[in-house]
DNA sequence: GATAGTTTCATACAAGCGTTTGAAATGCAA
DNA sequence: TTGCATTTCAAACGCTTGTATGAAACTATC
């Protein structure tokens, strides 16, 4: 039981020196000298140091999954069961990008650390990754709902690009604010969020006669 | 001078090894006893393990590179100069997803390869991949000459956007899978394509209105 | 066939890593 | 205070890593 000081201290210091540094570089001895404790509370309060990242990791994403959940409730219960499918969509991305994007991600440590997990692929947390199906499969109960007649095949497609947007989004935006010069405003999180469910929302209502052959079969070598 | 056969014994073991396993828990000695050579052969022909990894990864984004701008600069001859937007974009996209999904990348190392390579994140191979921004700096021209009254800032996002949907659809082709229990079929390549152009068109040909102002402002909190 | 330059080889190095150990310190109940 | 369980600590362990070394084997030129 005790005060549990040494436990947060390790748990802060390590995120906060892997949202700065990366998960490549930064050693338990890093983290214990930044927190000011002995190197073997490490392992004594979480066995091993992947313990330590995954604990890091499911709190945040417990925390956004949870916010998701709750935007989606809300969105069905206003519409009687049955959510816009640009609500949806909101609720789907809207959390993550609020979360890791914006003036936020400059203070907040929660968000950098989130961005690097979404960057670097650690073994500790891709083994928690792969149990997000189940997450997202609420999500396409939901579209299902939205959409009833809509083929199933192209629903999953549309969950899938929305997240990769959302995702390559929050990957990629130093390239992107580079390769537009500034342009593109990675600042304005709620027009992101828009932007993102407006692309989202045409790609899976806009071309109608895509869902069983190709709108326009190109002239490609066809192997 | 001599035969390179050690030299070229590495690069392939390595690329193999890489591919099979990711650049984690690949370490220079499995590559050397994988390919029949000394250990002091990695440094001596290579400088260093990352100058290694570096060869590799410019190799082969030479090669799609090259594609990707063959590609575009046939679509802008037959077009007279310009090019239609679709064509630009499945130009962008193509090359790189037929490389890595589909029938190929069961057999293919390089594409195997390539995936690890978009799926973790080493140093060397980040490095090289921020000077990839002049590289699209060439679409984003081509789609400016498409396009000319186009807003900028929604090229980029369009750009920007097709990449996202399909790097992603590489990274997480497991997950989608597994997601949609293999209603999404994953090697239909040149499906795959077409449905991430006719979006990535849409993106950015669709919503008219969206580029000063979006569509629809949520009444969310407003922070 | 001697010589100079290139390539291979076994081996060692130094450093860094996560983890373990066992004793000292601390907190808490009786 | 005594006794027991929890927590901290300094130190070291064992292992793996990428890299360096210097001698041996090879190759090609004269």
């Amino acid at each position: 039981m005790a005060s549990d000081h040494t436990r947060s201290a390790i748990l802060s210091a390590a995120e906060r020196l892997y949202a700065d540094r990366g998960f490549g570089d930064v050693t338990l001895r890093d983290i214990v000298a930044s927190a000011n404790v002995n190197l073997a509370a490490v392992n004594y309060h979480f066995g091993s140091k992947d313990e330590l990242i995954a604990e890091l990791f499911v709190t945040r994403s417990l925390a956004t999954n949870r916010e998701r959940l709750n935007e989606l409730k809300s969105a069905e219960e206003a519409g009687g069961g049955r959510a816009g499918i640009d609500a949806i969509f909101r609720a789907l991305v809207g959390p993550t990008l609020r979360g890791c994007l914006g003036p936020s991600s400059e203070g907040s440590t929660a968000a950098r650390f989130m961005i690097r997990a979404s960057i670097e692929s650690v073994p500790p947390i891709r083994r928690i990754k792969n149990r997000e199906v189940d997450h997202l499969r609420k999500f396409a109960a939901a579209m299902r709902r939205s959409l009833p007649g809509r083929n199933e095949a192209d629903l999953y497609w549309g969950l899938h690009f929305a997240l990769a947007m959302a995702h390559h989004t929050i990957r990629e935006r130093e390239r992107l604010t580079k390769l537009s010069e500034g342009l593109c405003d990675l600042d304005d999180v709620q027009g992101i969020v828009e932007r993102v469910v407006a692309v989202s929302v045409m790609a899976l209502t806009g071309g109608e006669a895509k869902s069983k052959a190709p709108t326009r079969l190109v002239a490609r070598d066809g192997r």
